[in-house]
RNA sequence: GCGUAGGUGGUAGAGCGGUCAAUUACAAGAGACUGUAAAUCUCUCGCCUUCGGGCUACACAGGUUCGAAUCCUGUCCUACGCA
């Protein structure tokens, strides 16, 4: 049986995990290390698929539990998958709603980021704990939709035939992610119960004809502790996996160390992906620690709320400043928005309400991203990476 | 000219004897955001501050009171009505 996926090294660098290579779907090549951007609900907010199209990036990730509560993945069978239903013709993968137990069980409601240390035992929070949106249990997670309020049940195999209905070329196994606040006990009950639902999302995607034409990744968790890491890698490889994500709950400067210590462990010759890691410093990390794919909200999200990446760091459109700057949001920037449009304009956008704000940030911090992590590639192609990364990170960080 | 209702911080608009430097919203300023409950959220928003507090303020000028944005008198101004 022909795999779904297949993943070819192209060049591998000499004093760090990093490689160039191609991973080849259904729908065509993803040229790696790439930026997947996402579009949870299938739409990658505010950009239209030919304003997607434009900024050229090669995969897009969309969300499994979002799309099983909205339109309901059958719809997403009904229009023919994903990639039809979203006009999107390049690559895609899925999410496999895992996130979600994180994110609207433990992390509600906590105003904790995957990174902060925050959080603990204030009044809120325990509040908080008393309503969860997701409560964990052998079998699955018991869900109630932030959407309407109704129950919903997910298991790993669940979340598998969703993901068969909506149809990515890359499917992620459903996992349970941690915060770094976690005790080491919780930790590794919760890598031992990921590592019994990885199992079962094998066993249930290999089951059906789906797996001829859509790989499955597994994840590893474990948090900051090397010695989980790599339980975690070891269980992890031991399956049968097209490919490896690697999930996260990291104090910031964990990130770089505790994704070597699990790409030292998983096989070269699968395509590594780091979940929901964008940061332009995390990414030079990500790279050099082995990882093809990367993901993440922040352009977009960022992009919404007026943030705007350049490659002199971090500005916010809406300051006072800005209202009288006639020049492009960043200097030299080849995207349809810097080409088009000024900081005044966009600032004025901004304050006004204006939507359109929305769309031409996006445009511009997708675009950012995406060919960072391009020029990354490039760069290791050419030998050039050292200095690439060099020039970038002195100019980004003054 | 007469009558009525009003004049509160950038704006609108609460407050109607002490708990008021004054609810709230908007505007403004800054910050946050890493597998998206996010066009969201947080903080600041009279002046000064060693962050304890200090000072000046609710049209203006007087007055009553231990105490006034709040009550009284006068002045000025605004809106509506009648001349």
């Amino acid at each position: 049986m022909k795999n779904p996926i297949t993943f070819e090294i192209l060049k591998e660098s000499t004093d760090s995990l990093a490689r160039v290579g191609v991973i080849h779907t259904p729908h065509g090549d993803i040229q790696t290390p790439s930026f997947a951007v996402v579009g949870t609900k299938a739409t990658v907010k505010a950009l239209t698929s030919k304003q997607l199209n434009d900024i050229n990036p090669e995969v897009l990730l969309a969300n499994t539990y979002h799309l099983y509560l909205k339109p309901g993945s059958e719809i997403l069978k009904m229009a023919g998958g994903l990639n039809k239903f979203a006009n999107w013709s390049k690559p895609t993968m899925t999410d496999s709603g895992g996130f979600q137990v994180f994110s609207l069980g433990k992390a509600f409601g906590k105003n904790i980021s995957k990174f902060t240390d925050e959080g603990g035992e204030n009044e809120e929070n325990k509040r908080m704990e008393k309503a969860p949106f997701a409560t964990i249990g052998e079998d699955g997670v018991a869900f109630r939709s932030h959407i309407d309020g109704s129950d919903h049940f997910l298991t790993p195999e669940k979340s598998i035939e969703i993901q068969h209905n909506i149809g990515a070329d890359i499917i992620i196994a459903f996992d349970e992610p941690t915060s770094p606040n976690d005790p080491i006990e919780y930790q590794k009950e919760a890598l031992e119960r990921t590592h019994r639902w990885a199992k079962r999302c094998v066993e249930y995607h290999k089951s059906k004809p789906n797996s001829e034409f859509q790989g499955l990744y597994g994840v590893v968790q474990g948090g900051k502790f090397p010695d989980l890491r790599k339980e975690s890698a070891e269980y992890i490889s031991s399956l049968d996996f097209d490919g490896f994500a690697i999930g996260g709950s990291y104090n910031k400067n964990d990130i770089g160390a505790v994704v070597n210590i699990v790409n030292n462990i998983l096989p070269k010759d699968k395509p590594r992906h780091l979940l929901g890691i964008g940061e332009p410093l995390d990414l030079f990390d990500g790279v050099e620690a082995g990882c093809d794919t990367f993901d993440c909200v922040m352009p977009t999200r960022n992009a919404r709320n007026g943030s705007i990446l350049t490659k002199n760091g971090k500005i916010n459109i809406t300051n006072t400043k800005y209202r009288e700057d006639f020049g492009p949001l960043e200097e030299d920037c080849e995207c349809e928005t810097c080409t088009t449009y000024t900081r005044a304009y966009i600032a004025h956008l901004f304050h006004s309400d204006e939507l359109l704000s929305n769309t031409l940030t996006s445009i511009h911090n997708v675009h950012f991203l995406v060919n960072l992590v391009r020029n990354i590639r490039n760069s290791i192609l050419e030998g050039s990476y050292d200095s690439f990364k060099k020039s970038f990170i002195s100019e980004y960080s003054k």
